[in-house]
RNA sequence: GGGCGGUUAGCUCAGCUGGUAGAGCACCUGCUUUACACGCAGGGGGUCGGGGGUUCGAGCCCCUCACCGCCCA
C-alpha cells in the first residue's frame, strides 16, 4: 500500500469488478424485498453535467446502502429520446452538408437520426459509470425502443378512449425554426435590449365632435398592429375611462377597433393602454377570448409576415417594422421611442426568439387524471423532500393547465391517429386497415409526435414490461424514490404519478428527493454557453469519483449552493485519511482477523462510537439529508477513528497485542461500511486488503447498529487534553486514561507550550466562571429557565472551576 | 406582478423545538512524532444584512426596510 492514495485505476477497475462480477444485477427474488429507483433517463446526445453527477450521488449513497442491508436492489438506467434537443442536434449536422431535414423527407430524416445515435449518442451511459453509480446497465432501456415505442401508443389510446384526449386551438410556445410548439422547459428567458415605440391610435370622432383626439399606445412589436383587435385600458385608469367604449383607428391598416377596460391591463406600462393582439401575446389572447375579439395572426409559422399582413407578406418582422415605423413617421402618428430592456423567450435548443402562436393541437384533460395524484400527495402517500417542495408540488397539480401533448417535430412517437377524408379519426396502438367510423381505407396518420414528457411519464414501469404483465413488473412495481431537480417537479414527477396511479393504480414511488441546484463559483447559474459550466468529469479526474460524490452530496444541503472545488477537496482528504489508518492497522495489525474483542477503554470507546454514528448516518439517511450525512462521517473518520482510536491504541498494535490488532481490524470494517455508499472505491479498495476476504464490501452486510452506551467514555480525557494543549498544565489522570491520555497526547514529547500557557488559560477560566455566577445569580433565569438549562450551567462552573484548581495545584 | 429561497468568519456553508456562535478551506505559529505534510497540535478572525419588538435570555420568534437568487406570469 502507497503512502498516498490514489484514486486513478482504482476506481475503473472496481467499477469494471463489479458489473462484470454481476454485483449491479438485479432480478426477480421472491425471498428479499425490492428497492427500486428508476433513474431520470438523461437525453440520449446529452453529456453529463453536474446535476446528473448529483442525482447519481445521492441515489447510488442510497441504493448502495439498501443493497448493503439485503434489499434486492434495482437502479434502472436508460435514456431518453429528447425529441427536440435532438432532432436540433442532428438538424445542425446535416446544415454542415448544405442540407435541412425538408431535404430529406420525413422517413429517411428518422434515419438518418438513428444512424446519428448509434455514433454520438449513448456515451453517457460510460460517464455514469466512471462516477461509480451502480445502475443494472444490463437493463439499458432507451424511449424508444420497440417495446416502449408500444407502451407510449397503449397510454395514447388508453387515455383517448377514456375521452381525456381532444384537439384544440390555443396560443402556446412556437418555435419558428423547428415549427413546432414547445413546452415552457424548452424555452428559456434572456434579457435583451428592445425598444418601445409610442404610436398614436386616432380616435373615430363622434358625429359632433372634431376628428384631433387619439390614444397612444406603446409596444415593442410594431409588425403585430397589423393583427389589432382593440385597445385596452384599467377600468381604475382615470386618463381614459371616458374612452371607454369608443373606437381607434388601427394605423396602416386603417381597421376600426373598440377601446376595452381590462383589470389584466398594467396601469403603469408605458402610457397605460395596450394594443391588443389576441393571435401573437399571451396575455392579449386572454383578454380577446373574454371579450370576444377576433383572432387575426398576421404572421407565417416560420416568423415571417403572413398571408394576412396583405403587402408585407414575406417580410421578416424586423423589416415590416422598418416600414410601419415609416408609414407613423409620414403620417404623423409616431410619438417617440425609447430603449427597453425585457426578457424574452428563446428556444431552449436553437436559441430561435419564440412565437406565442395560436395553433391546433392535441390536449389531455388533466381533470380526472389529477384527482387520484392529489389524493395520494396530500395523504402523504408521495411525499416530497424537503417539505417546502411537497406543498409546491400539490399547488402545481392542482393548477396544472390541460397538457398540450403534441409536437410538429419529426424525432418521436408519431400519435396513433388517422384520419379518413370525411375527418373521421381512427385511434389505435396498430395502423388500422379501415376507418372505425365509415370503413374507408384512405387514412392518413397525424404528423404530429408526442411531447417527451408523455413518454417519460411511464418510465418507473414501462422500462419493467408494461403493459404486459412480467415478473419484473410484479417484483420492482411501486418503486421506492426518485430524485431530480425542482423545474422538474411538473413536467416530469407529477407526471408519472398520475401516469403510475391511472395505468398501474399505484403510485410510482413514495419519495421524491430535490435537490439543490449548484450554481457556478461566481454565483449565477451554471451554464455551458455562459462558460460558467463545471464538468464534473474533470473534477473526476483531478480529485477522484470518491472525492467528487463526497463534494457534491456536501454541497446537496440548502436550496441552492454555489459550486465549492474545496468540498470536493475535503472528500479527496478524507479518502486519503481513510487509506493512510487502514495502512497503520493492516500493517501494525499484521493482518489479524477481525473480530470485537474490545478490552481497553477506548476500544469499548470506539465501538460505541461506530453504533452512535451509525445510527446517525441511518438517520440522515432516512431525511436524505446528504450534507449532514457526509459530514457526521468525515469527522467520525478524522476526529475519532484517527485522532483517537488509532494513536490511542497504536503501540498495543506494534507490541502485538492480538485482542487490539483483532479489534482494530474489525473497527475498521465497520467503518468501511458505513463509508462505502458515499465513497465506495476506495473502501472496497481498502477492503480487498483485509484478511480472508472472499465477498465485495459492495454485498456486506450492513452492520446492526450495536451498543452506543460507552460512546462518552473518552469525554474526560478529551477535555483535559484539550486543557493541557491550550495551558501546559498537566492532568492528574489514573490507570487508562492515564494511559490513552499519554499515548494521543504525548505530553512529553511535545514541547509543554506551544502558543497557550497557564496564565492566559486561568485567565479564560476565570473569565468562564465569572460569566455563569453571573448568569446563576439572576433570579429570573434561574426562575423561568427550563431545569436542565439551569442544571447544565451549573455543571459547567463545576468543570470550570475542576479546571482552574489543577492549573493551580500544578 | 405572483410564489419560493437566501443574506452567519476572507471564501463555501452548518447551526435541532430560543439557553455562552461552528465546520472545511484560506491565513499565522509550532512540529521530518516509525499510517498520513492530501498530516498533527495550537491560534487569530464574526455588533449572525439594517432598524424596531417579544423574552430572564434572540442567529433562531414577530414587525419593518434593504439587497441577492430561482421559478412562474
Amino acid at each position: 500500500m502507497a503512502t498516498r492514495y490514489d484514486p486513478a485505476g482504482v476506481e475503473e477497475r472496481w467499477q469494471e469488478t463489479w458489473e462484470a462480477e454481476g454485483l449491479y444485477a438485479a432480478d426477480p427474488d421472491p425471498t428479499r424485498s425490492a428497492f427500486t429507483i428508476a433513474h431520470p433517463p438523461p437525453n440520449v446526445t446529452g453529456d453529463l453535467h453536474l446535476g446528473h453527477a448529483l442525482q447519481l450521488s445521492l441515489a447510488d449513497t442510497i441504493v448502495r446502502t439498501k443493497r448493503m442491508q439485503g434489499f434486492n436492489v434495482l437502479f434502472q438506467p436508460g435514456y431518453d429520446h429528447a425529441g427536440i434537443s435532438t432532432q436540433n442536434a442532428v438538424e445542425k449536422h446535416l446544415a454542415l452538408e448544405g442540407k435541412t431535414r425538408h431535404d430529406l423527407g420525413r422517413e429517411a430524416f428518422e434515419e438518418r437520426v438513428w444512424e446519428w445515435l448509434h455514433e454520438y449518442g449513448g456515451k453517457i451511459m460510460v460517464q455514469f459509470r466512471r462516477i461509480g453509480a451502480s445502475l443494472d446497465y444490463r437493463r439499458e432501456r432507451f424511449t424508444m425502443d420497440e417495446a416502449y415505442v408500444r407502451a407510449v401508443m397503449r397510454f395514447f389510446v388508453h387515455l383517448w378512449n377514456k375521452g381525456y384526449i381532444y384537439r384544440a386551438n390555443r396560443i402556446g410556445n412556437w418555435c419558428p425554426f423547428h415549427l413546432t410548439s414547445l413546452s415552457d422547459l424548452e424555452v428559456a428567458h434572456v434579457e435583451v435590449d428592445d425598444a418601445l415605440t409610442y404610436v398614436r391610435y386616432p380616435l373615430v370622432p363622434l358625429p359632433d365632435e372634431r376628428s384631433d383626439g387619439h390614444i397612444t399606445i406603446a409596444t415593442v412589436r410594431p409588425a403585430t398592429i397589423l393583427g389589432d383587435v382593440a385597445v385596452a385600458v384599467h377600468p381604475d385608469d382615470e386618463r381614459y375611462r371616458e374612452l371607454v367604449g369608443r373606437e381607434v383607428i388601427v394605423p396602416w391598416v386603417e381597421r376600426r377597433v373598440p377601446v376595452i377596460a381590462d383589470e389584466r391591463v398594467e396601469m403603469s406600462f408605458g402610457t397605460g393602454a395596450l394594443k391588443i393582439t389576441p393571435a401573437h401575446d399571451p396575455t392579449d389572447y386572454e383578454i380577446g377570448r373574454d371579450h370576444g375579439l377576433p383572432e387575426l395572426d398576421v404572421l407565417a409559422p416560420d416568423g415571417r409576415m403572413g398571408a394576412a399582413a396583405g403587402e408585407l407578406a414575406g417580410l421578416t418582422q424586423a423589416e415590416a417594422d422598418e416600414r410601419i415605423l415609416a408609414w407613423l413617421r409620414d403620417h404623423d402618428q409616431l410619438e417617440q421611442r425609447e430603449s427597453y430592456r425585457h426578457t424574452v423567450a428563446l428556444c431552449d435548443r436553437c436559441k430561435t426568439r419564440i412565437e406565442p402562436r395560436i395553433s391546433l393541437q392535441w390536449w389531455c384533460s388533466m381533470e380526472e387524471l389529477k384527482r387520484p395524484a392529489l389524493d395520494a400527495l396530500r395523504s402523504g402517500k408521495v411525499r416530497y423532500h424537503p417539505e417546502s417542495q411537497h406543498r409546491f408540488a400539490i399547488s402545481s397539480l392542482e393548477d396544472a393547465p390541460d397538457w398540450n401533448i403534441s409536437r410538429q417535430i419529426w424525432w418521436g412517437h408519431q400519435l396513433p391517429l388517422y384520419e379518413c377524408r370525411d375527418g373521421h379519426v381512427t385511434v389505435q396502438e396498430t395502423p388500422p386497415h379501415a376507418c372505425a367510423e365509415c370503413g374507408s381505407a384512405e387514412l392518413t396518420r397525424s404528423t404530429d409526435v408526442l411531447d417527451t414528457w408523455f413518454s417519460s411519464a411511464l418510465w418507473p414501469f414501462a422500462t419493467l414490461g408494461w403493459p404486459d404483465d412480467t415478473e419484473d413488473l410484479r417484483t420492482f412495481y411501486p418503486g421506492n424514490m426518485n430524485t431530480t431537480a425542482r423545474d422538474i417537479i411538473r413536467l416530469w414527477e407529477n407526471r408519472m404519478i398520475f401516469s403510475g396511479l391511472e395505468l398501474m393504480g399505484e403510485i410510482p414511488f413514495g419519495d421524491v428527493v430535490i435537490h439543490s441546484t449548484v450554481h457556478a463559483p461566481s454565483g449565477g447559474r451554471m451554464s455551458k454557453s455562459l462558460g460558467t459550466g463545471v464538468n464534473p468529469l474533470s473534477q473526476i479526474d483531478a480529485h477522484g469519483a470518491d472525492a467528487t460524490r463526497y463534494g457534491l452530496m456536501k454541497m446537496a444541503s440548502s436550496q441552492d449552493v454555489r459550486f465549492s472545488e474545496g468540498a470536493i477537496e475535503e472528500g479527496r482528504k478524507l479518502a486519503n485519511k481513510l487509506w493512510n489508518v487502514s495502512r497503520l492497522i493492516l500493517q501494525a495489525g499484521e493482518g489479524a482477523a477481525p473480530a470485537e474483542r474490545p478490552q481497553a477503554l477506548e476500544e469499548h470507546w470506539m465501538l460505541a462510537r461506530l453504533a452512535q454514528s451509525q445510527r446517525a448516518a441511518e438517520g440522515y439517511l432516512a431525511e436524505f439529508d446528504f450534507s449532514h450525512l457526509v459530514d457526521e462521517l468525515y469527522h467520525l473518520t478524522f476526529d475519532d477513528f484517527c485522532d483517537w482510536y488509532a494513536e490511542a491504541i497504536k503501540q498495543r498494535l506494534y507490541d502485538g497485542d492480538a485482542d487490539a490488532r483483532a479489534t482494530a481490524t474489525a473497527a475498521l470494517e465497520r467503518l468501511l461500511k458505513l463509508l462505502h455508499p458515499v465513497m465506495p472505491h476506495v473502501t472496497e479498495e481498502i477492503w480487498s486488503y483485509l484478511p480472508n476476504r472472499e465477498s465485495r464490501l459492495i454485498v456486506a452486510p450492513w452492520p446492526a447498529a450495536g451498543d452506543a452506551s460507552a460512546a462518552d467514555a473518552l469525554q474526560r480525557v478529551q477535555e483535559l487534553a484539550q486543557m493541557f494543549r491550550r495551558s501546559g498544565v498537566l492532568p492528574k489522570l489514573e490507570g487508562e486514561e492515564r494511559r490513552i491520555f499519554a499515548a494521543v497526547v504525548k505530553p512529553d514529547r511535545a514541547p509543554a507550550r506551544q502558543n497557550g500557557d497557564a496564565g492566559t488559560e486561568r485567565k479564560r477560566l476565570e473569565q468562564e466562571i465569572a460569566r455563569a455566577e453571573t448568569q446563576l445569580s439572576n433570579e429570573r433565569f434561574v426562575q423561568n429557565a427550563p431545569a436542565n438549562v439551569v442544571e447544565a450551567e451549573r455543571a459547567k462552573l463545576e468543570r470550570f472551576r475542576r479546571e482552574l484548581d489543577a492549573i493551580d495545584g500544578a
